[in-house]
DNA sequence: TCATATATCGGTAACGTTTGCGGATACGTT
DNA sequence: AACGTATCCGCAAACGTTACCGATATATGA
């Protein structure tokens, strides 16, 4: 019944094991083991063949060397000869395998780029700054967003290890405490920036607003409006743009003489749940602050609306202040007073940084930190002394 | 002066051609040829090298394909071995190489999203929504955003076609009026499903709101608001959703006896940019409009701000209707009547959908168009009956 | 006319991984 | 002891592309 396929036999087949479930067979004639495929061996889905440049070089009768010599302008090449490839080439629709190309340069023209969140038009902004550059140097994005989990980050980050990215460009979640998963790039030797949500724990290449600046002048002009009592909604201890922005605060306050209480500064975590509560917490208090510095427009928004929902004018009974100058904050109410960031900038900034160490001789160049000015927009929302 | 870097003698040594611009020589005594590199010649960094399976098998003194076997949890490998492979490959810090996987595979485990813009945050929630059911299934996401540009979208396609993706999300920039680059992915059975900006002149699978039903919903609000002459800026003519919304608005129209009047009817492009032009068009009009459904929101709050820039009440004077409920709508003034799209249910329909395909057995699937529900959410904008 | 220079092209190792096929060894049973 | 069976592992061919090393045929020069 079993016939060996070499000789052709079947008294000499013997049973020889088992090979990843199927059957295994041996001639004692001719010595051949082989082992017969089980029939519900479920064959994955294949994908049609597209052409590649052996089919072209076939097609054509010349090697694949001198196909790939001719696509890439190489001067090795007669023009005839290129032109003829060229023209098999798009009539049969070639598109190059990219995998292949990296897999043998060990260089993909990709970095990758990963963001904790992208529902606010911050990190988009700073994604289209970026990706301006990079595509103009011949680079391609890979977009990732951690969702502000640091699990999802390290997840992302293994993936654009895996597929082998040139470069780095990273904003942490405000949960990540660790950083072994980006140490692991410049292990390697893959560049990384950091922009925005960076910690000074690393000693590397950054991309920042000036976030001390300008959360002093917004905590000076709410000083210059008449508010004595400030508090300050903050973001994650560990980020150095909530570090930043309470050191420009409590400075601001030291600097006009008014006290630095630590009743009036509360670490939320960058959510509109917790700074709800937070707010709450503040407009509670006795004395109630008469006004408040919040890390990021969105809390600051939320800090807006619980007041107007408490029946608290604003900017009188209390001055709110923001970062970031979300689109929101020009159109809510009379318009909400934010330190406005120059995200597109900072995504070109970032872009052009990493560009410059993907190209570097040096392995390892001496870290920068390149800080972008801040500006602070004047809206309604703090404007007591001018609605008085 | 030339030195043979075989056999070291310098007499014997001749000119021979040129390779790639630098001089070639041939050392006629032992035969070898060679070329000094122009000195110019810039090095590309080469990366360090990463460990891969061939160096774990070599330090363990095994085959690489028992080191990927026992990677890959293949039950031919004795426990103590797949132990100590485990372990070595942790010491080494082991990332496999997804290019070289993908190559053999010829599966990537990727697909590919390509939207018009990322500012606004109706696509971004789309790419969360998409994103999700995506990672669960195991993919990973590569994001592309064209910038409502058709070359740039149909470089983003070449991109993600060179990078062999396996599936695709597309919603169309407002310009594309030519179709090959997407249907160069079905052609190599690269299943693609369309979202939100779609076209009918392509019969393939989609994932749509009911922009008839919202539009219809929202103008009959306004007449049902009192509004008589509502004038429609609506979107690109090639869009599928500037056809359907304009539907529901011809619609609602006739059903209430209502004349559909085209000076009343302008094809802007999404743009803020032409929404102010059109805008002040429609309120200089006479008779004026006396309320305005717009294709989107930043188009209404075009309207809203030029409407408010030149004295007229909103709504008494001006009744104005959005589309896809932007966060910002809530905030504006009393509020932004819009209609709602399930962004994230899109994304994650959409994704499903393209997993589908990716897995089906048959080669091509039937269109299928699934359309979820939009919500009209009313503001103060059109509510001239409750606020007169 | 002969030796060399040039222009064009081919052969073939890499790149890192997967996997079908085959074999060696050890184990178990009469 | 002899045979049948299990277990475990290696070899080598792909995947598509690039680049180094040569090999031709032709052109050029003395």
């Amino acid at each position: 019944m079993i016939k060996c396929p070499r000789c052709g036999q079947v008294e000499t087949i013997m049973k020889a094991g088992f090979v990843r479930g199927n059957q295994r067979f041996l001639c004692k004639d001719c010595q051949y083991y082989f082992t017969i495929a089980a029939p519900d061996a479920i064959k994955t889905k294949k994908r049609r063949h597209q052409t590649t440049i052996i089919d072209i070089a076939q097609d054509l009768g010349v090697s694949n060397s001198t196909v790939s010599r001719a696509l890439h302008g190489h001067p090795d090449i007669n023009p005839n000869t290129r032109k003829a490839i060229l023209e098999r080439a798009h009539e049969l629709d070639y598109q190059p395998n990219q995998l292949a190309h990296s897999l043998v340069k060990s260089r993909t023209n990709t970095v990758g780029i990963i963001v904790p969140e992208f529902l606010t038009q911050f990190f988009p902004n700073i994604i289209v700054g970026a990706q301006k550059v990079l595509i103009q140097a011949g680079f391609h994005l890979i977009i990732t967003q951690s969702d502000e989990s640091y699990e999802t980050e390290v997840g992302n980050t293994k993936a654009l290890l895996a597929n082998r990215v040139d470069g780095l460009l990273a904003s942490m979640s405000h949960d990540t405490n660790n950083y072994d998963h980006f140490l692991a790039f410049e292990k390697r030797d893959i560049p990384v920036v950091y922009f925005n949500r960076v910690t000074d724990e690393l000693g590397t290449h950054k991309v920042v607003a000036n976030d001390y600046q300008g959360a002093f002048w917004a905590v000076e002009h709410l000083i210059q409006n008449g508010y004595t009592r400030i508090a300050h909604l903050g973001g994650p201890p560990n980020l150095l743009i909530s570090q930043e922005r309470l050191r420009g605060y409590c400075d601001a306050l030291r600097a006009h003489g008014l006290p630095v209480l630590p009743e009036y500064i509360i670490h939320g975590d960058l959510t509109v749940q917790k700074a709800r509560i937070y707010a709450g917490y503040f407009l509670e208090m006795t004395p109630r602050p008469d006004a408040i510095f919040a890390v990021n427009d969105p809390t600051a928004i939320e800090i807006m609306l619980l007041a107007r929902a408490k029946g608290l004018a604003i900017p009188h009974e209390l001055g709110v202040v923001g970062f970031s100058d979300d689109p929101i904050a020009a159109h809510i109410g009379t318009g909400l007073t934010t330190v406005k960031q120059p995200t597109l900038d900072i995504g070109e900034a970032a872009a052009n940084m990493i560009l410059n160490l993907m190209q570097a001789e040096e392995k390892t160049l001496p870290p920068e930190t390149v800080m972008l000015s801040t500006e602070l927009i004047v809206r309604g929302s703090s404007l007591r002394q001018a609605t008085k």
